[in-house]
DNA sequence: CCGATTCGTCGCAAAAAAAGTTACGAATGG
DNA sequence: CCATTCGTAACTTTTTTTGCGACGAATCGG
């Protein structure tokens, strides 16, 4: 996994400190300190999940797709994240080495098991829960 | 996590296949595919973790320091991962924003959870188990 | 002790992946 | 029609990972 989970996981915060509130890239982007584009790839691959919607034009820009509590950690995951968890080696093993031809099928098995675990966990995590273990230290939420 | 898990895994497969026999870095790395540094820099680090044993000179070599059938994954992937499962953005968020502020700070917690989870999932698995899979296809382990 | 073997690790090069940036067309609302 | 904001492609820069050569340290057989 890389950091881009973490974005994910900063941007919906964001997007739920102000409920039924569009914000733009523009400033989602401002406030997290990162670029506009970079913003919009990360929302576009949330709203293919369904997670957020977008709008065009003036008073446009994004929001939740539906309340902050029912947004669980492991949706956001699956979302972002491109294949598995752990990467393969994509070494080319020695031809005659029958477990250099066999491990990345049982490794792929082995990754299947290991991500369903960290969903089970993470499932038992929403935006909303995050979003109010950060708000414990300070009261108002952004700038 | 990266790739160096499953080259973990990978090799320790090839020393379990010959148990109590060493096997040299570049034995091991002709085999995967790679080079010797490669495979030295990582069986240091398992080593560190007491997962396998080493000795130079004629005859040395790497071994697996105890039975693979207990060599659990999660042992394999705390020696391997430099830090924790997923990666924390560094960005400079808005210093009036308060989310930006707090988020890192649960994220971390986040990512400890999901990497326990992840644990107790791979401590179910052995290298031996793993090899086991691996040999269902064919019989003659290596080259 | 000598010489062969193999580890242990540094430092750098190459390659791959990720993040940031510019640009511009499409959509939308006033 | 015009301003705003998304959507996405192409490119550059930065960061991370992997590969590689070199060489000293450790160990063993003789």
């Amino acid at each position: 996994m890389n950091s881009r989970f973490s974005l994910a996981v900063h941007v919906l915060c964001l997007l739920a400190a102000t409920p039924g509130e569009r914000q733009t890239s523009e400033f989602l982007a401002t406030s997290i300190g990162t670029n506009a584009v970079v913003i919009r790839r990360l929302l576009a691959s949330l709203r293919r999940a369904g997670l957020v919607t977008s709008k065009s034009a003036g008073g446009g820009g994004w929001m939740l797709a539906y309340p902050a509590g029912e947004i669980t950690l492991d949706k956001v995951r699956r979302a972002v994240s491109v294949g598995e968890t752990a990467k393969i080696h994509r070494n080319s093993p020695h031809p005659a080495c029958s477990v250099g031809k066999g491990v990345r099928q049982v490794l792929i098995g082995v990754y299947a098991r290991a991500d369903r675990a960290m969903d089970r966990e993470l499932a038992g995590i929403s935006v909303e829960a995050v979003l109010a273990e950060v708000s414990k230290e300070e009261a108002i939420p952004f700038r």
